[in-house]
DNA sequence: CATGAATGAGTATTCATTCAT
DNA sequence: CATGAATGAATACTCATTCAT
């Protein structure tokens, strides 16, 4: 019993480890499922026992690995405290920069296919434990620092998507810049995001 | 000579509208060579006349289509004369947000490929005259509103990559709602973006 | 040991009845053992314990059918009696007629797969009391009638060909005519095929 | 120009002659798409210029093969002259009976796909001077005999279906007896079939 | 320049069958 | 007896690319 569903989950495991590999390594359309199965060591059958099909794998695979992505970022956090939602929001995200910077790969196969509605649910993560939703748990950081938001879901959208594509082409291509170079600034839009979304009105005149 | 040039440009014509209509409707991937051969009414051979592969009918397409979508902004703003660089970026910016709202196809092929890189260079253009550098647009632009800015690189691609990317989100999935409702807080976003870009840098004083 | 036998029996008839609906609905090929066992409720595996493989069911089920089929046209002829071999010839046919014109799906699998062989045997039938042999229930009604006969086989053979691929045209493709249409002019070959086995051969003189 | 079309000619027929071949050695279900291009000397994608599938293939081998036999059989009886349309007819059946007697193969392929429906209008043939319409041959022949018939049509599907079925079982299996020793009684049946369909009138009393 | 017939490597997917539990 | 996870051989079909005409 308990035994046939650790087999079963090692499988899922072997096939979800296989395929990033190769992805990253070939990029998804050059990728096959005879390479995953016979990098896995499994059958050919086996695979379509797992997943329906090579498409149903990657978005598997993403949730899956964005999921990592924030659930070390948050282990992270828990270890090193720090005050203030804004700090505790930069920390995250500088944390999981810094992951992609040394993980290009992981940069590439994600970004490519990442968007806010995956971003904002995760519900599909092959693991229960993963399917944390990250917008729920940014609103809940920004209730305990008691931060006052008109529209938190916008202003975390606003920062997702920004930094996500900038990301993507500083690290990957260093265009405009390097992510090191454009860090500070990023920081700065950022904080200014966090301004305008907070303050009591946002058609009021800003102060200078 | 002429006239064979004219029937050249009339065939490479042909595939480019009859591809882009077949990507829109099916997707790259799904589009093949001989869907667009057979509607564009040519032989699958003559197809290697004008282009690589399907990689390079795509690039060209892309940059094709990214400048045509600058060039009419920019004629309306010729049309409709606004002062200042903020009011012509967001002219600019709105113009074309507005364009891709009511064509989403496009909207779709464009955002899947664009990069900064692009943006930045639209190098490939294939009518020579089309091969206008955005980004040296803006900067001649900034010069004539006489603004200083430490990095205007930077600075455009922050706001290209937050409008690119919000849009994508906001006009195909109204995730986290529609474009009309985040609009003004991308305006008041752009906003913030060139105030810190144009003034003083807290870290190191502009140089006058 | 009945209690078994009751179970097993009950497997092998749910087999049989979902076995024949797919096969009816999606056609032999195009139904797989996996569909089959899905739908009885079983394992995989079970169905081997059963059945040989796919063309073992489905020889086990035409015999089956077929038994049926005729058995019911017994009873039909043992509840309305009928003088004289011809009009329990022509009754057993048309009953059976009847019923094929009224489940086009039945008579499309069997017909298929309906040979000389097969209707002249019926070996394989699973269930033994099923295993009655046409041919000699037929033989012993001439027999009871005092038919006399020089070819007995050859005539019923005549006979059940001409039936059976003239029914199948005539009832699922309605070519040349249906069936109401076609009938009467069946029953007159039929009483002319009658005259022509029980009368003196031209070429040969009847014993006597 | 007639070069190409010569090849493409010759292609199809290589095919044709392939296919025929495998289907008769192996059965068509156990013959692949790659068995016949290899044995053709063709490449896959060849096959796919010429036939849409196996079935489609199939569907056009069996015209072809049909229409053949005929072509084959008119031919005879063009050098064979024989009166009157009965003589004509069982002419005509006895030929190709007799060619498929000693080519069983072929008998196997058509019979088991063969169905009044190709029979009458053979309309696919791949070479356009074989889409006779045997039906309206056969017409033709009857009214060049003079005789008069209520329903001709009927008359010949009642014809073909028995000896289609009766040949299928004699020929290939000897059941219940042989060809050779059935067709006297297929002779008769025939006859009377004749005389039924062309007696003043089919509701009438038959003469004893 | 233009054609389109021919190519054939390449891939996803199915499904009967087995066997450890 | 029953199960159903695992297997992997088998196959249809696609499509970018070439090259003789």
């Amino acid at each position: 019993m308990g035994k046939i569903d650790t087999k079963k989950k090692l499988k899922q495991s072997a096939i979800f480890q296989t395929s990033f590999d190769l992805f990253r390594e070939k990029g998804f359309a050059k990728t096959t499922i005879s390479d995953i199965v016979k990098n896995a060591g499994l059958a050919k059958g086996t695979f379509y026992l797992y997943f329906k099909d090579k498409y149903d794998l990657r978005d598997k695979l993403i949730s899956h690995k964005t999921s990592q992505l924030f659930l070390r970022a948050h282990q992270a956090l828990m270890q090193n405290p720090v005050d203030g939602f804004e700090n505790q929001l930069l920390f995250v995200l500088d944390y999981i920069i810094d992951i992609l910077e040394h993980d290009k790969g992981l940069l590439q196969f994600i970004s490519k296919n990442l968007s806010w509605g995956i971003f904002k649910n995760a519900i599909n993560a092959p693991v229960p434990e993963e399917s944390m939703k990250f917008y729920e748990y940014f609103k809940e950081l920004m209730a305990k620092s008691q931060i006052q938001c008109l529209h938190p879901e916008q202003m975390l959208f606003s920062i997702v998507e920004l930094v996500g594509s900038t990301c993507y082409s500083c690290i990957l291509f260093e265009e405009p810049t390097t992510m090191q170079d454009y860090l500070p600034h990023l920081h700065e839009i950022i904080h200014h995001i966090l301004i305008i979304y907070t303050q009591p009105s946002p058609q009021e005149p800003l102060p200078d």
